[in-house]
DNA sequence: ATATGAGCCTGTATGC
DNA sequence: TGCATACAGGCTCATA
């Protein structure tokens, strides 16, 4: 599942292939996504060259010379290939972006827990992205913000880190890496944990992020010859997926338990 | 206001 | 072997 990782790396391998390049047309195969995507998009789009490709929380952003942006977001089991005409499509390649350089930018999704929308130009905003909180690994993203936005919570620490008002781009996997890391135990009040302990969490997410996105540098190198993004990272992880065997700090039986409707792996010995 | 659960989907793994 | 069922999860929405 794409995290905020993979949707930087994906943003990474896009970019040589996108940056200045003009829109010939937008294919949309399956408008079925998270949200239908809108029927008049491939004629707002086409011919318009795309000068930017950014990141917000997992969405891509196309950043076009018409000041409009193309919103996508990989959901749980989007993934995106740089091809040409020439390669046949996938079952579930539902949107294509073809370039004029010749390249066609492919969506494929078979969940369809992805989306894609259209930013208009003299939007404010965008519902989705309105309340987002920090990036992780912006300066905004620091103990005392967490520690500060947390008083008074009685929910689970898990749920608050994973809260996308709270921080972006921090899903199930890196919750899981991150609170073992930090030694806490994700059924935590999170209000009940101290400054510096939330430093130390801040100082985990980041350090579990920017591992998964040099891995994917180092897994990918250029989306043309490699067919594309491979959804996971084999990085090695300390706990998701993990449940039942030894923690690799203390050698104690991984507990697994679902807390918020998602798997979740800690150390009964070393989060508290 | 915060907290919790449902639901969107289909590929994969498991059970009978 | 086949079929049925459970599970996985990012995200929003509805409800407590």
């Amino acid at each position: 599942m794409p995290e905020l990782p993979e949707v930087e790396t994906t943003r990474r391998g896009l970019e040589p292939h996108a940056l200045g390049r003009r829109i010939e047309a937008l294919h949309v195969h399956d408008r079925r996504l998270r949200w239908p995507v809108a029927e008049n998009l491939p004629r707002q789009v086409a011919g318009r060259r795309i000068e930017f490709l950014t990141r917000r929380a997992k969405y891509l952003l196309f950043e076009l010379d018409s000041g409009d942006r193309l919103m996508l977001h990989l959901g749980m089991s989007g993934s995106v290939r740089v091809v040409t005409a020439s390669t046949p499509r996938r079952l579930h390649d539902h949107v294509e972006l073809h370039l004029e350089s010749g390249r066609i930018i492919r969506f494929n999704d078979p969940r369809r827990f992805g989306s894609l929308h259209r930013l208009a130009a003299d939007a404010a905003g965008h519902p989705l992205l309105d309340h987002l909180g920090p990036e992780p690994l912006s300066d905004a993203f620091t103990g005392e913000y967490l520690h500060g936005l947390a008083r008074g919570r009685r929910g689970p620490a898990k749920a608050f880190l994973m809260d996308s008002r709270v921080v972006v781009g921090v899903g199930n996997i890196y919750a899981n890496e991150a609170l073992h890391r930090a030694g806490i135990h994700p059924g935590r009040a999170a209000g009940r944990i101290s400054l510096a302990r939330y430093r130390g969490l801040v100082e985990a997410v980041q350090a579990v992020l920017v591992a998964a996105i040099e891995a994917g540098g180092t897994t990918l190198r250029d989306f043309a010859s490699t067919e594309g993004a491979p959804v996971y990272f084999r990085q090695r992880l300390d706990v998701y997926a993990r449940g039942g065997l030894p923690c690799r700090r203390c050698g104690v039986p991984l507990r697994e338990r679902r807390l918020g409707q998602r798997s979740t792996v800690y150390c009964l010995r070393c989060q508290r």
